[in-house]
DNA sequence: TTGAAAGCGATACCAG
DNA sequence: CTGGTATCGCTTTCAA
């Protein structure tokens, strides 16, 4: 059987509250009582019970992250980060999947109110699930990503400008005909998405949303009539995804001068299938992607992105949920973290 | 303040006792009881006090996965799967990266000590130093990954099976010069080794020593002399690292006949380093990868490489895991996992 | 079938 | 500076 404080405490001939107060170092303790202590304690081998130490706190020391899609590179390095720098602060990090299930996101705001977790950082899909913030008491809680609410703290970048600037660079590569890869399979408003409204499966996340509208925006700006053909739904951003439909609307349409893809995977996906078609990137059309995953530079050829600082991004987001652990009435912020565009040779002639 | 069992069982005029019976739904308890209780609990919107269960019960109901590099896509699929599955078992999944740091392999196993989690999936670098083998009480643990060990349960695939198979295929293509991508930096028993020598850094980890067997297996097999100027060191298994030295040997050597990669993010970096230099895949030169990640399908050209079913691989480590948890001093148990070479266009001309 | 009460292990309050 | 003791929320004997 394991050694608790009170077995410790009886070896080294004091008191439960001494061991403690050895453990936490917090108070003064007598030198020679502390030695003591401190040699029940490597004797016993103590190990302290987490699970008691959580009654008694109300905080167990662990935070959680939840994603959407675990497999994509990008969560992997979120995740990798987050591990990171979490555990320099002492916190665990526990992962879970939404999988686009605004179910389970509920599931989790429950879990962190059980005091399994302190605190959690939820990277929501639908903006619509924006309805979970307005209902009863939240755990500490940061959002990452993309959404338009004032409840809760956030840590995002400006997709809306971020799509307009690389929007832009096509353009000032000459290019008029720019696809996009990665709205939503059935657009918006069509006849299927009545069907679906409100629902789980509504079309476009919230990224989504946003990317489009700033390509729109970058097309009005200069002048370009916005194509709804040039839209290529896709709404798993997977590569296996992205190849299959980027190679059936190349058999379908005139090649566009340019594929703007919502993610960098997308992106992988879309030259994949470029390359099977035979056609050359950058000299037949331009490529680029959103995210600067860490493969990007050696895609073939390597790709022009958006790239943002993901420590920053990551490390806000813990700053941001360390306000509200520690200060339950704290107003919530919103941090938002610069973007850039790099340019590779995907978009470079 | 959140309602407790207590307070629930005043609501419904009841005993704790019976709440708990209707929330661990073991016992019977009469339907117009039961109605009454689920009645409070859903008016005091009651959530169970995880850490209190965890103190009663001696179970967390959480599982820890370490990893090296949380960076790769492969470690992605892990924890996608890991994740995924260990959620229907109704576990949930922290997670830790050990960066190749024995010292973080220890905090791990006394993390499960303190009975933060019941279990424990690691895939450790380098057995030799682990933590694992000093012993001590051990926790719930299955090991994932190649290992030569008989103390603790493990699932792996039969590493030096898989290199010799795919280096025959690489033979049957008619290849002579294969070289090999990710051998240690400083080759075992060189003159920098003595220094390292027991240490954290000691070159080699165990992946890396068992498909350089199978390499070498199925040369010696093959009748072709074994030319350790073909095996480009490579510690750090990310295509950065991958695109740098094989760029580099490109420049000092004459070229290979093919590349054999001992993973398939290092196999992305070759391909990238390879296209920078002009030189055509699979027309001047082969490569080949291992692990069969979700983007080497993807990859220009699509990549050959080492498969096995990850999902059955993941779903044997919980199971492995389940045993131990269930019965401590269940006999540990070995599971492999079959693998089989997946040939693409990287290596067919 | 249900109630009363003990106790899991660590900590904090209040004395001394 | 240190000792006793109540307490966190839940489960589980033992009785009724």
């Amino acid at each position: 059987m394991r050694a608790t404080v009170k077995d410790v405490a009886k070896l080294a001939g004091v008191s439960p509250k001494t061991v403690s107060n050895v453990i936490n170092g917090v108070v003064f303790v007598r030198p020679e009582t502390r030695a003591r202590v401190e040699q029940a304690l490597a004797e016993l081998d103590y190990v302290p019970n987490m699970s008691a130490r959580g009654l008694r706190n109300g905080r167990s020391g662990m935070i959680a992250l939840a994603l959407p899609d675990l497999l994509r590179p990008y969560s992997a390095e979120i995740v990798h980060l987050v591990v990171e720098l979490a555990h320099e602060r002492g916190w665990g990090v526990q992962i879970e999947q939404t999988a686009a299930e605004p179910k389970r996101e509920f599931e989790l705001l429950s879990k962190a109110r059980a005091y399994l977790v302190d605190g959690l950082i939820l990277n929501p899909v639908n903006l619509d699930d924006s309805a979970v913030l307005s209902a009863g008491p939240l755990p500490p809680l940061v959002l990452i990503g993309d959404v338009d609410q004032d409840l809760v703290s956030q840590v995002a970048i400006d997709n809306v400008a971020a799509a307009r600037d690389l929007t832009k660079h096509l353009l000032a590569q000459g290019c008029r005909r720019i696809a996009v890869v990665g709205t939503p399979e059935i657009p918006r408003g069509s006849s299927g998405a009545g069907v679906l409204a409100g629902s789980a499966e509504a079309p476009g996340t919230a990224a989504s949303r946003l990317r489009t509208a700033g390509y729109h925006q970058a097309l009005e700006e200069a002048g370009v009539p916005i194509d709804p053909a040039l839209e290529i739904g896709l709404d798993r951003w997977r590569p296996e995804g992205a190849a299959t439909v980027v190679g059936k609307y190349l058999a379908e349409h005139e090649l566009p001068d340019a594929f703007f893809c919502f993610t960098d995977t997308i992106a992988s996906g879309t030259l994949s299938a470029l390359w099977s078609a035979g056609i050359a990137v950058p000299q037949q059309t331009l490529v680029a992607g959103f995210d600067n995953i860490l493969e990007s530079q050696f895609m073939i050829p390597p790709l022009t992105t958006v790239d943002f600082d993901r420590r920053a991004f990551v490390e806000a987001a813990l700053d941001l949920l360390g306000e509200r652990m520690s200060d339950k009435n704290a107003a919530p912020r919103r941090v938002m973290v610069p973007h850039r565009i790099v340019i590779r040779n995907s978009t470079t002639r």
